[in-house]
DNA sequence: CTTTGTGAAGAATTTCACAGCG
DNA sequence: CGCTGTGAAATTCTTCACAAAG
């Protein structure tokens, strides 16, 4: 399964780091948002089945991923959903709130700060940085936008470890260089480009139009396949 | 995403549309971008290795995309960057631009709205709507926000195929199942929960905070590991 | 009974490494 | 030569199916 040999068929991990496969830990959220509408909907526990159709996947592929966290579920009656929800909070880091850097405060800048799920799951806008002088000072909800000049020391003084950018393509590299020698560790990129940043820093991207293009694609094989067939598809 | 209507034994893969691994599709996009940027530079073809580093993949695994495509390299040379562009362009089904529904005109909303890289990357925002009466007619660049239950007769009349959902969770259903009523085969849900649609519906999901939590799990586990080894690595 | 946890089978994807074309 | 295209190996991920636990 993994390269290191595992001793005593229980999780060989350390007790907080299981070594997860990285299909499960960008599937590890979902659950945890699942479980948290159970949580409200005053469940106690829930069944690897009802768990899995509340976040989409299949039963099996769910008890395989929290398998891994070494979770305690109970045969015969499902997981525990408050046990649940604080086993993979732990996992992911999410005991306390991480401070999060938002730097270009355009039009998807405004609507990120303005987010509300920020702070209901795990973290905090710590400050908010742009580069054009005429933003600089502007006020967005309670917070102030900064000179991205001052980043080095925000992000040391508020304990930044992840940077979210939201700048013109453009600019992002640039940008993503200065985060990182601030001691910026990981980084949300919804700039339409490829950022190199050094070994130990941990990139995700999310692109608008790459989404829509591969909707695009599945379109136009649909279109195709019913133009042909005059099988009833069934809408 | 179980579209096996595929299966009647042979392959209806005509010359347009071969059928790509999902992996293969979902970096199409990616390449689509870099070769933009190469075409604007005047550079007329681009080695493997080339447009792997632009797209940030690595050259054997491009190279293997591009065969499912079929061959347009030249060995000894590379990829003619406007040929493969028409390639990729085609499979992706973006000859013409398509026309998407935007729903949900909040903050997000009205930041997708005038996301620039719509037009140009093969789509236009055929029609806005809400459900908040407040919002109903406002102006947002040159569109005007209509009213959800007109969502039939708008994606008919504007050949509308795919949405975008922008709206708060809790409506995102609702919306969704308004869309596919009205023909709509291709979702792109920003809004935090799962959707169920009927099958031939193709959902993707954009979630900040889910993406914001897989780089905190990343977090978490390099300030463990530099935490037990008691090398310096500053403060 | 019901439901978890998991070996083992099966698919999909990535990577390697090199034959062969220009 | 340099560089593509691709079988084959390696790896990762998903699904199956069932023994064991409550």
């Amino acid at each position: 399964m993994s390269q290191r040999a595992n001793g005593s068929g229980f999780a060989t991990a350390g007790p907080d780091f299981p070594d997860l496969p990285e299909a499960t830990v960008a599937r590890l959220p979902e659950y945890l948002r699942a479980l948290h509408n159970l949580a409200e909907d005053d469940q106690d526990t829930v069944s690897s089945e009802g768990l899995a159709a509340a976040a989409g996947v299949n039963s099996a592929k769910l008890r395989k991923d929290l398998s891994h966290l070494g979770s305690y579920g109970t045969r015969g009656v499902g997981y525990d959903v408050q046990l649940l929800i604080e086993q993979i909070e732990q996992v992911l880091g999410l005991h306390e709130s991480r401070a999060v850097a938002l730097v270009g405060i355009g039009n998807l800048g405004h609507a990120l700060a303005g987010y509300a799920g920020f702070a209901t799951r795990g973290f905090h806008i710590a400050a908010l940085f742009d580069a054009d002088p005429h933003r600089v000072g502007e006020r967005v909800g309670t917070m102030t936008v900064r000179d991205i000049a001052e980043v080095e020391a925000v992000v040391d003084a508020e304990r930044i470890s992840i940077g979210v950018i939201a700048t013109p393509a453009h600019a992002a590299q640039r940008v993503a260089d200065r985060l990182v020698a601030a001691g910026v560790t990981s980084i949300l990129n919804f700039a339409p480009c490829v950022l190199v940043v050094p070994d130990g820093v941990d990139v995700r991207k999310v692109d608008l139009a790459i989404e829509l293009q591969i909707l695009s694609f599945h379109e136009h094989r649909k279109s195709a396949l019913t133009a042909l067939p005059a099988k009833a598809v069934g809408q």
